[in-house]
DNA sequence: TTTTAAATCAATAAAAAAGTTGTCGCAGTT
DNA sequence: AACTGCGACAACTTTTTTATTGATTTAAAA
Protein backbone atom coordinates (compact mmCIF):
# COMPACT_ATOMS: atom_id res chain seq x y z
CA UNK A 1 0.00 0.00 0.00
CA UNK A 2 1.50 3.76 -1.07
CA UNK A 3 1.75 6.26 1.23
CA UNK A 4 -2.02 7.94 1.33
CA UNK A 5 -1.80 11.48 3.24
CA UNK A 6 1.15 12.38 1.83
CA UNK A 7 0.36 12.36 -1.98
CA UNK A 8 -2.49 14.42 -1.98
CA UNK A 9 -1.24 16.87 -4.89
CA UNK A 10 -1.63 20.36 -2.02
CA UNK A 11 0.05 18.45 -0.08
CA UNK A 12 3.64 18.21 -1.38
CA UNK A 13 5.00 21.02 0.33
CA UNK A 14 8.61 22.22 1.62
CA UNK A 15 9.59 24.49 4.45
CA UNK A 16 9.21 27.68 3.05
CA UNK A 17 7.56 29.14 5.56
CA UNK A 18 9.64 32.42 6.90
CA UNK A 19 10.05 31.13 10.19
CA UNK A 20 12.41 28.20 8.29
CA UNK A 21 14.16 30.67 5.65
CA UNK A 22 17.05 31.39 7.95
CA UNK A 23 18.34 27.89 8.44
CA UNK A 24 21.32 26.48 6.89
CA UNK A 25 20.69 24.26 3.86
CA UNK A 26 22.40 21.71 6.80
CA UNK A 27 19.72 22.38 9.16
CA UNK A 28 17.15 22.76 6.43
CA UNK A 29 17.93 19.24 5.76
CA UNK A 30 17.84 18.16 9.62
CA UNK A 31 14.41 19.54 9.80
CA UNK A 32 13.19 17.80 6.02
CA UNK A 33 14.48 14.67 6.77
CA UNK A 34 13.00 14.25 10.28
CA UNK A 35 9.74 15.74 9.61
CA UNK A 36 6.65 14.11 9.13
CA UNK A 37 3.56 15.85 7.40
CA UNK A 38 0.07 15.04 8.31
CA UNK A 39 -3.54 16.07 6.73
CA UNK A 40 -5.65 16.68 10.23
CA UNK A 41 -9.37 16.96 8.89
CA UNK A 42 -11.60 19.45 10.44
CA UNK A 43 -12.67 18.17 13.94
CA UNK A 44 -9.18 15.91 14.62
CA UNK A 45 -7.65 16.66 16.95
CA UNK A 46 -4.07 18.08 16.76
CA UNK A 47 -3.10 17.80 20.47
CA UNK A 48 -4.76 16.19 23.46
CA UNK A 49 -4.09 17.49 27.53
CA UNK A 50 -1.96 15.36 28.83
CA UNK A 51 -0.85 13.08 26.15
CA UNK A 52 3.29 12.33 25.67
CA UNK A 53 4.58 14.81 23.48
CA UNK A 54 7.82 14.08 21.33
CA UNK A 55 6.88 16.73 18.92
CA UNK A 56 6.21 20.22 18.19
CA UNK A 57 3.27 20.95 15.47
CA UNK A 58 4.01 23.59 12.71
CA UNK A 59 0.80 24.25 10.83
CA UNK A 60 0.87 24.79 6.94
CA UNK A 61 -2.37 25.55 6.46
CA UNK A 62 -6.16 25.55 8.18
CA UNK A 63 -7.20 26.81 11.61
CA UNK A 64 -7.20 24.63 14.69
CA UNK A 65 -8.64 26.12 17.85
CA UNK A 66 -6.52 25.65 21.39
CA UNK A 67 -8.37 24.53 24.38
CA UNK A 68 -7.34 23.50 28.07
CA UNK A 69 -10.29 20.63 29.03
CA UNK A 70 -12.12 20.98 32.37
CA UNK A 71 -14.71 17.97 33.61
CA UNK A 72 -16.24 16.56 30.67
CA UNK A 73 -17.50 18.62 28.00
CA UNK A 74 -16.48 21.80 29.68
CA UNK A 75 -13.71 23.23 27.79
CA UNK A 76 -12.04 27.13 28.02
CA UNK A 77 -10.75 27.88 24.36
CA UNK A 78 -7.44 29.75 24.30
CA UNK A 79 -6.80 30.96 20.93
CA UNK A 80 -7.07 30.30 17.23
CA UNK A 81 -4.01 28.79 15.50
CA UNK A 82 -3.17 30.11 12.24
CA UNK A 83 -0.96 28.44 9.50
CA UNK A 84 2.47 29.46 10.35
CA UNK A 85 2.38 29.05 13.92
CA UNK A 86 3.67 26.44 15.94
CA UNK A 87 1.63 23.95 18.34
CA UNK A 88 3.25 22.05 21.40
CA UNK A 89 6.29 24.30 21.41
CA UNK A 90 5.83 23.77 25.58
CA UNK A 91 6.52 20.23 25.18
CA UNK A 92 9.25 20.50 23.39
CA UNK A 93 11.83 22.54 25.99
CA UNK A 94 9.96 21.68 29.01
CA UNK A 95 7.11 19.20 29.85
CA UNK A 96 6.97 15.63 28.57
CA UNK A 97 3.21 15.89 28.02
CA UNK A 98 0.65 18.56 26.11
CA UNK A 99 -0.44 20.94 28.42
CA UNK A 100 -3.77 21.71 26.15
CA UNK A 101 -6.09 20.29 23.54
CA UNK A 102 -6.30 21.33 20.30
CA UNK A 103 -8.33 20.66 17.36
CA UNK A 104 -8.73 21.45 13.61
CA UNK A 105 -11.53 23.87 12.97
CA UNK A 106 -10.87 23.41 9.08
CA UNK A 107 -8.69 20.60 7.01
CA UNK A 108 -5.48 21.22 8.46
CA UNK A 109 -1.80 20.53 7.07
CA UNK A 110 0.38 20.39 9.52
CA UNK A 111 4.49 18.86 9.79
CA UNK A 112 5.24 17.14 12.80
CA UNK A 113 9.01 17.98 14.28
CA UNK A 114 10.52 15.63 16.74
CA UNK A 115 11.51 17.73 19.49
CA UNK A 116 15.09 16.71 19.39
CA UNK A 117 15.12 17.87 15.98
CA UNK A 118 14.34 20.99 17.02
CA UNK A 119 16.61 21.54 19.91
CA UNK A 120 19.59 20.45 17.60
CA UNK A 121 18.82 22.98 15.59
CA UNK A 122 18.53 25.74 18.24
CA UNK A 123 21.62 25.08 19.44
CA UNK A 124 23.07 25.15 15.81
CA UNK A 125 21.78 28.22 15.04
CA UNK A 126 21.43 31.11 17.81
CA UNK A 127 18.79 33.41 15.33
CA UNK A 128 16.15 30.53 14.76
CA UNK A 129 16.38 29.65 18.33
CA UNK A 130 15.97 33.51 19.08
CA UNK A 131 12.91 33.69 16.85
CA UNK A 132 11.24 30.14 18.83
CA UNK A 133 12.00 32.17 22.13
CA UNK A 134 10.09 35.09 20.75
CA UNK A 135 7.13 33.16 19.47
CA UNK A 136 6.92 31.42 22.64
CA UNK A 137 6.72 34.54 24.46
CA UNK A 138 4.45 35.94 22.52
CA UNK A 139 1.92 33.51 23.11
CA UNK A 140 2.54 33.18 26.80
CA UNK A 141 1.90 36.95 26.77
CA UNK A 142 -1.37 36.22 25.04
CA UNK A 143 -2.06 34.00 27.93
CA UNK A 144 -1.80 36.69 30.14
CA UNK A 145 -4.43 38.44 28.77
CA UNK A 146 -6.49 35.76 28.66
CA UNK A 147 -5.97 34.99 32.52
CA UNK A 148 -6.98 38.59 32.85
CA UNK A 149 -10.17 38.17 31.18
CA UNK A 150 -11.03 34.79 32.96
CA UNK A 151 -9.94 36.27 36.26
CA UNK A 152 -11.43 39.91 36.85
CA UNK A 153 -14.03 40.10 33.64
CA UNK A 154 -17.79 39.59 33.94
CA UNK A 155 -19.85 37.91 31.24
CA UNK A 156 -20.38 41.35 29.19
CA UNK A 157 -16.24 42.35 29.48
CA UNK A 158 -15.41 38.79 28.43
CA UNK A 159 -17.85 38.88 25.19
CA UNK A 160 -16.63 41.47 23.94
CA UNK A 161 -12.90 40.61 24.41
CA UNK A 162 -14.12 37.72 22.73
CA UNK A 163 -15.94 39.57 19.79
CA UNK A 164 -12.55 41.84 19.43
CA UNK A 165 -10.04 38.87 19.45
CA UNK A 166 -11.89 36.78 16.90
CA UNK A 167 -12.88 40.17 14.92
CA UNK A 168 -9.02 41.07 14.61
CA UNK A 169 -8.49 37.64 12.89
CA UNK A 170 -11.21 38.70 10.27
CA UNK A 171 -9.10 40.41 7.95
CA UNK A 172 -6.96 37.35 7.05
CA UNK A 173 -9.97 34.86 7.21
CA UNK A 174 -13.11 35.79 6.69
CA UNK A 175 -15.01 33.12 8.05
CA UNK A 176 -14.12 32.54 11.39
CA UNK A 177 -17.06 33.31 12.82
CA UNK A 178 -18.61 31.13 10.98
CA UNK A 179 -15.83 27.93 11.64
CA UNK A 180 -17.01 28.46 15.21
CA UNK A 181 -20.10 27.53 16.94
CA UNK A 182 -21.95 29.53 20.04
CA UNK A 183 -20.24 26.58 21.96
CA UNK A 184 -17.06 27.61 20.90
CA UNK A 185 -18.24 31.71 21.50
CA UNK A 186 -19.31 30.62 25.21
CA UNK A 187 -16.35 28.63 25.82
CA UNK A 188 -13.76 31.52 24.37
CA UNK A 189 -15.48 33.80 27.07
CA UNK A 190 -15.60 30.78 29.42
CA UNK A 191 -19.70 31.33 30.04
CA UNK A 192 -22.73 28.88 29.61
CA UNK A 193 -23.87 28.92 25.82
CA UNK A 194 -27.20 30.16 26.98
CA UNK A 195 -25.61 33.11 28.22
CA UNK A 196 -23.66 33.65 25.18
CA UNK A 197 -26.19 33.37 22.85
CA UNK A 198 -28.34 35.96 24.93
CA UNK A 199 -25.12 38.21 25.92
CA UNK A 200 -24.92 38.11 21.82
CA UNK A 201 -28.63 39.06 21.36
CA UNK A 202 -28.13 42.06 23.88
CA UNK A 203 -25.26 43.43 21.90
CA UNK A 204 -26.85 43.36 18.55
CA UNK A 205 -29.85 45.36 20.70
CA UNK A 206 -27.27 48.06 21.44
CA UNK A 207 -25.74 48.18 18.34
CA UNK A 208 -22.83 47.12 18.92
CA UNK A 209 -22.40 44.13 16.37
CA UNK A 210 -24.71 42.52 13.63
CA UNK A 211 -25.70 38.90 13.90
CA UNK A 212 -25.78 37.61 10.18
CA UNK A 213 -26.80 33.95 10.52
CA UNK A 214 -23.35 32.76 12.12
CA UNK A 215 -21.33 35.57 11.06
CA UNK A 216 -21.00 38.47 13.69
CA UNK A 217 -19.92 42.35 12.55
CA UNK A 218 -18.52 44.61 14.75
CA UNK A 219 -20.35 47.74 14.68
CA UNK A 220 -19.19 49.53 17.63
CA UNK A 221 -15.50 49.14 18.26
CA UNK A 222 -15.00 52.15 20.75
CA UNK A 223 -18.29 50.77 23.26
CA UNK A 224 -16.86 47.03 23.06
CA UNK A 225 -13.33 48.26 23.70
CA UNK A 226 -14.67 50.25 26.44
CA UNK A 227 -17.18 47.23 27.73
CA UNK A 228 -13.98 44.87 27.49
CA UNK A 229 -11.70 47.43 29.87
CA UNK A 230 -14.79 47.71 32.26
CA UNK A 231 -15.05 44.18 32.59
CA UNK B 1 -4.46 25.09 37.69
CA UNK B 2 -4.74 21.71 39.28
CA UNK B 3 -4.01 18.74 36.66
CA UNK B 4 -7.70 18.06 35.59
CA UNK B 5 -8.63 15.13 33.61
CA UNK B 6 -6.41 12.95 36.12
CA UNK B 7 -8.56 13.69 39.10
CA UNK B 8 -12.09 11.91 38.20
CA UNK B 9 -13.46 9.74 40.34
CA UNK B 10 -13.52 7.00 37.92
CA UNK B 11 -10.35 7.57 36.61
CA UNK B 12 -8.19 6.92 39.67
CA UNK B 13 -6.65 3.26 38.51
CA UNK B 14 -3.65 1.10 38.75
CA UNK B 15 -2.59 -0.97 36.52
CA UNK B 16 -5.01 -3.80 37.32
CA UNK B 17 -5.02 -4.85 33.89
CA UNK B 18 -4.24 -9.23 33.76
CA UNK B 19 -1.24 -8.19 31.32
CA UNK B 20 0.21 -6.11 33.57
CA UNK B 21 -0.07 -8.79 36.34
CA UNK B 22 2.67 -10.81 35.51
CA UNK B 23 5.36 -7.95 36.26
CA UNK B 24 7.08 -7.76 39.00
CA UNK B 25 6.62 -4.85 41.60
CA UNK B 26 10.08 -3.16 40.24
CA UNK B 27 8.56 -3.19 36.67
CA UNK B 28 5.13 -2.51 37.52
CA UNK B 29 6.65 0.44 39.46
CA UNK B 30 8.41 1.39 36.20
CA UNK B 31 5.19 1.66 34.26
CA UNK B 32 3.70 3.33 36.65
CA UNK B 33 6.18 5.73 37.10
CA UNK B 34 5.90 6.93 33.66
CA UNK B 35 2.75 6.30 32.68
CA UNK B 36 -0.01 9.13 31.89
CA UNK B 37 -3.60 8.77 31.80
CA UNK B 38 -5.89 10.28 29.49
CA UNK B 39 -9.42 10.58 28.80
CA UNK B 40 -10.45 10.75 25.50
CA UNK B 41 -13.44 12.04 24.78
CA UNK B 42 -16.15 10.26 22.29
CA UNK B 43 -14.32 11.93 19.02
CA UNK B 44 -11.61 12.51 19.86
CA UNK B 45 -8.57 10.82 18.33
CA UNK B 46 -5.97 8.03 20.34
CA UNK B 47 -3.87 7.92 17.26
CA UNK B 48 -3.57 9.53 14.14
CA UNK B 49 -2.15 8.27 11.18
CA UNK B 50 1.37 9.68 10.35
CA UNK B 51 1.78 11.49 13.53
CA UNK B 52 4.85 10.73 15.43
CA UNK B 53 4.80 7.74 18.35
CA UNK B 54 6.91 7.65 21.07
CA UNK B 55 4.32 5.98 23.17
CA UNK B 56 1.85 2.77 23.06
CA UNK B 57 -1.57 3.16 24.61
CA UNK B 58 -3.63 0.49 26.65
CA UNK B 59 -7.45 1.19 27.04
CA UNK B 60 -8.89 0.95 30.45
CA UNK B 61 -12.17 1.61 29.11
CA UNK B 62 -14.46 2.27 26.28
CA UNK B 63 -14.43 1.36 22.73
CA UNK B 64 -12.75 2.81 19.81
CA UNK B 65 -12.63 2.41 16.13
CA UNK B 66 -9.14 1.45 14.34
CA UNK B 67 -9.15 2.38 10.92
CA UNK B 68 -6.85 3.83 8.09
CA UNK B 69 -7.22 6.88 6.33
CA UNK B 70 -7.39 7.43 2.40
CA UNK B 71 -8.17 10.39 0.82
CA UNK B 72 -10.02 13.19 2.67
CA UNK B 73 -13.25 11.47 4.07
CA UNK B 74 -12.88 8.12 3.11
CA UNK B 75 -11.52 5.68 5.67
CA UNK B 76 -11.78 1.98 5.89
CA UNK B 77 -12.36 0.54 9.74
CA UNK B 78 -10.38 -2.01 10.86
CA UNK B 79 -11.47 -3.13 14.06
CA UNK B 80 -12.88 -1.84 17.27
CA UNK B 81 -10.75 -1.46 20.33
CA UNK B 82 -11.61 -3.36 23.43
CA UNK B 83 -10.40 -2.30 26.83
CA UNK B 84 -7.50 -4.25 27.77
CA UNK B 85 -5.95 -3.76 24.27
CA UNK B 86 -2.63 -1.80 23.47
CA UNK B 87 -3.37 0.51 20.64
CA UNK B 88 -0.18 1.66 18.65
CA UNK B 89 2.27 -1.34 19.11
CA UNK B 90 3.77 -1.68 16.38
CA UNK B 91 4.67 2.59 16.53
CA UNK B 92 6.80 0.79 19.70
CA UNK B 93 8.06 -1.86 17.53
CA UNK B 94 9.07 -0.88 14.60
CA UNK B 95 7.79 2.64 12.71
CA UNK B 96 8.32 6.14 14.59
CA UNK B 97 4.69 6.93 13.57
CA UNK B 98 0.92 5.62 13.86
CA UNK B 99 0.40 3.52 10.96
CA UNK B 100 -3.45 4.24 11.66
CA UNK B 101 -6.18 6.40 13.19
CA UNK B 102 -8.26 5.53 15.96
CA UNK B 103 -11.26 7.55 17.33
CA UNK B 104 -13.08 6.69 20.57
CA UNK B 105 -16.58 6.13 20.20
CA UNK B 106 -17.38 6.12 23.55
CA UNK B 107 -15.62 8.22 26.38
CA UNK B 108 -12.00 6.36 27.16
CA UNK B 109 -10.31 5.62 29.76
CA UNK B 110 -5.98 5.12 28.49
CA UNK B 111 -2.70 4.85 29.72
CA UNK B 112 0.06 5.90 27.78
CA UNK B 113 2.61 4.04 28.29
CA UNK B 114 6.63 5.77 26.65
CA UNK B 115 8.17 3.20 24.26
CA UNK B 116 10.89 2.96 26.39
CA UNK B 117 9.72 1.88 29.00
CA UNK B 118 7.98 -1.07 27.56
CA UNK B 119 10.91 -2.03 26.38
CA UNK B 120 12.55 -1.81 28.94
CA UNK B 121 10.28 -4.06 30.85
CA UNK B 122 10.33 -6.24 27.73
CA UNK B 123 13.53 -6.84 28.16
CA UNK B 124 13.81 -7.90 31.80
CA UNK B 125 10.08 -9.89 31.79
CA UNK B 126 9.83 -12.36 29.09
CA UNK B 127 7.05 -13.36 29.90
CA UNK B 128 5.56 -10.12 29.50
CA UNK B 129 7.45 -9.87 26.29
CA UNK B 130 5.82 -13.02 25.30
CA UNK B 131 2.33 -11.78 25.95
CA UNK B 132 3.04 -8.64 24.31
CA UNK B 133 3.89 -10.53 20.78
CA UNK B 134 1.21 -12.97 21.34
CA UNK B 135 -1.21 -9.65 20.98
CA UNK B 136 0.70 -8.28 18.23
CA UNK B 137 0.45 -11.27 16.33
CA UNK B 138 -3.57 -11.66 16.89
CA UNK B 139 -3.83 -8.42 16.05
CA UNK B 140 -1.61 -9.01 12.97
CA UNK B 141 -3.49 -12.45 11.89
CA UNK B 142 -7.13 -10.18 12.33
CA UNK B 143 -5.58 -7.89 10.08
CA UNK B 144 -4.68 -10.93 7.41
CA UNK B 145 -8.52 -11.76 7.54
CA UNK B 146 -9.73 -8.28 6.74
CA UNK B 147 -7.02 -7.72 4.28
CA UNK B 148 -8.90 -10.89 2.39
CA UNK B 149 -11.96 -9.46 2.49
CA UNK B 150 -10.76 -6.28 0.96
CA UNK B 151 -9.29 -8.29 -1.98
CA UNK B 152 -11.08 -10.94 -2.43
CA UNK B 153 -14.85 -10.54 -1.55
CA UNK B 154 -17.74 -8.58 -2.55
CA UNK B 155 -20.32 -6.12 -1.13
CA UNK B 156 -22.69 -9.34 0.47
CA UNK B 157 -19.04 -10.75 1.54
CA UNK B 158 -18.04 -8.10 3.19
CA UNK B 159 -21.04 -7.29 5.11
CA UNK B 160 -21.70 -10.39 6.16
CA UNK B 161 -17.98 -10.30 7.67
CA UNK B 162 -18.55 -7.05 8.89
CA UNK B 163 -21.55 -8.30 11.05
CA UNK B 164 -20.13 -11.47 11.82
CA UNK B 165 -17.27 -9.16 13.49
CA UNK B 166 -19.47 -6.53 15.23
CA UNK B 167 -21.95 -8.91 16.30
CA UNK B 168 -19.37 -11.13 18.05
CA UNK B 169 -18.82 -8.60 20.00
CA UNK B 170 -21.93 -7.76 21.09
CA UNK B 171 -22.18 -9.73 23.68
CA UNK B 172 -20.02 -7.82 25.83
CA UNK B 173 -21.07 -4.87 24.60
CA UNK B 174 -24.51 -5.33 23.41
CA UNK B 175 -25.12 -1.04 22.02
CA UNK B 176 -22.10 -2.07 19.66
CA UNK B 177 -24.31 -1.32 16.81
CA UNK B 178 -25.74 1.97 18.36
CA UNK B 179 -22.37 3.47 18.55
CA UNK B 180 -21.76 3.15 14.77
CA UNK B 181 -23.51 5.05 12.21
CA UNK B 182 -24.54 3.65 8.41
CA UNK B 183 -21.32 5.17 7.56
CA UNK B 184 -19.21 3.23 10.27
CA UNK B 185 -20.38 -0.08 9.11
CA UNK B 186 -19.66 0.64 5.17
CA UNK B 187 -16.06 1.81 6.14
CA UNK B 188 -15.69 -2.10 7.55
CA UNK B 189 -17.15 -3.61 4.86
CA UNK B 190 -15.32 -0.89 1.99
CA UNK B 191 -18.02 -0.17 0.63
CA UNK B 192 -20.61 3.29 -0.01
CA UNK B 193 -22.45 3.97 2.54
CA UNK B 194 -25.47 3.78 -0.16
CA UNK B 195 -24.68 0.04 -0.99
CA UNK B 196 -24.59 -0.31 2.86
CA UNK B 197 -27.91 0.85 3.43
CA UNK B 198 -29.38 -1.18 0.33
CA UNK B 199 -27.34 -4.47 1.29
CA UNK B 200 -28.76 -4.21 5.31
CA UNK B 201 -32.08 -4.00 3.71
CA UNK B 202 -31.90 -6.90 1.35
CA UNK B 203 -30.64 -9.38 4.17
CA UNK B 204 -33.34 -7.97 6.38
CA UNK B 205 -35.98 -9.00 3.35
CA UNK B 206 -34.09 -12.16 3.31
CA UNK B 207 -34.51 -12.83 7.22
CA UNK B 208 -30.76 -12.95 7.78
CA UNK B 209 -31.13 -9.94 10.50
CA UNK B 210 -33.24 -7.65 12.08
CA UNK B 211 -33.22 -4.05 11.84
CA UNK B 212 -34.04 -1.84 15.18
CA UNK B 213 -33.54 1.64 14.68
CA UNK B 214 -29.62 1.41 14.78
CA UNK B 215 -29.17 -2.23 16.58
CA UNK B 216 -29.09 -4.81 14.61
CA UNK B 217 -29.78 -8.50 15.26
CA UNK B 218 -28.31 -11.39 13.44
CA UNK B 219 -30.86 -14.28 13.04
CA UNK B 220 -29.59 -16.35 10.02
CA UNK B 221 -25.78 -17.09 11.63
CA UNK B 222 -25.58 -20.21 9.12
CA UNK B 223 -26.72 -18.39 5.95
CA UNK B 224 -24.54 -15.26 6.92
CA UNK B 225 -21.46 -17.25 7.39
CA UNK B 226 -22.31 -19.50 3.97
CA UNK B 227 -22.28 -15.48 2.30
CA UNK B 228 -19.22 -14.59 3.78
CA UNK B 229 -17.67 -18.04 3.17
CA UNK B 230 -18.79 -17.53 -0.60
CA UNK B 231 -17.61 -13.90 -0.74
C1' DT C 1 -20.44 -7.59 -26.24
C1' DT C 2 -23.40 -8.47 -22.57
C1' DT C 3 -23.85 -9.02 -17.83
C1' DT C 4 -22.89 -7.92 -13.29
C1' DA C 5 -21.12 -5.29 -9.30
C1' DA C 6 -20.90 -1.28 -7.15
C1' DA C 7 -20.00 3.59 -6.97
C1' DT C 8 -22.03 8.17 -7.72
C1' DC C 9 -25.76 11.45 -7.91
C1' DA C 10 -29.93 13.55 -6.54
C1' DA C 11 -33.93 13.97 -3.85
C1' DT C 12 -36.11 13.27 0.40
C1' DA C 13 -36.98 11.76 5.12
C1' DA C 14 -35.69 11.24 9.66
C1' DA C 15 -32.84 11.93 13.51
C1' DA C 16 -29.57 14.49 16.07
C1' DA C 17 -27.28 18.58 17.27
C1' DA C 18 -27.15 23.40 17.78
C1' DG C 19 -29.35 27.50 18.82
C1' DT C 20 -32.89 30.23 21.31
C1' DT C 21 -35.72 31.92 25.05
C1' DG C 22 -37.93 32.24 29.46
C1' DT C 23 -37.81 30.90 34.25
C1' DC C 24 -35.66 29.75 38.32
C1' DG C 25 -32.29 29.49 41.96
C1' DC C 26 -28.04 30.15 44.14
C1' DA C 27 -24.06 32.68 45.84
C1' DG C 28 -22.08 36.82 46.61
C1' DT C 29 -22.69 42.01 47.03
C1' DT C 30 -24.68 46.07 48.37
C1' DA D 1 -33.17 41.97 52.80
C1' DA D 2 -32.82 43.19 48.10
C1' DC D 3 -29.92 43.08 44.09
C1' DT D 4 -26.66 41.31 40.69
C1' DG D 5 -24.41 38.02 37.81
C1' DC D 6 -24.71 33.89 35.93
C1' DG D 7 -25.33 29.07 35.53
C1' DA D 8 -28.99 25.24 35.11
C1' DC D 9 -33.04 23.51 33.30
C1' DA D 10 -36.92 22.97 30.23
C1' DA D 11 -39.39 23.74 26.10
C1' DC D 12 -39.04 24.81 21.64
C1' DT D 13 -37.14 26.05 16.86
C1' DT D 14 -33.77 25.83 13.43
C1' DT D 15 -29.94 23.83 11.26
C1' DT D 16 -27.03 20.11 10.24
C1' DT D 17 -26.08 15.38 9.81
C1' DT D 18 -27.36 10.91 8.86
C1' DA D 19 -30.18 7.64 6.60
C1' DT D 20 -32.84 6.05 2.77
C1' DT D 21 -34.33 5.29 -2.01
C1' DG D 22 -34.33 5.27 -6.91
C1' DA D 23 -31.99 6.44 -11.16
C1' DT D 24 -27.70 6.76 -13.66
C1' DT D 25 -22.87 5.87 -14.71
C1' DT D 26 -18.66 3.41 -14.56
C1' DA D 27 -15.85 -0.47 -14.48
C1' DA D 28 -14.83 -4.90 -14.39
C1' DA D 29 -15.97 -9.85 -15.48
C1' DA D 30 -17.95 -13.32 -18.17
Amino acid sequence: MKPILETDKEFICDIQAPCFQMLSPEEAELVRASKTQVLFRKGDNLTKQGAFASYALFVIKGLAKQYIERDSSKNYNLRIIQPGEFVGLSAVFTKNTFNYSSVAITDCQVFLIEKVVITEVIKQNGEFGFNMIRRYCSQNANLFDTLRTALFKQMNGRMADTLLYLDSLKFQYPDIFQLLSRKDMADFAGISTESAVKLLKNFEKDNLIELHEKDIVLVNYTELQEISKKG
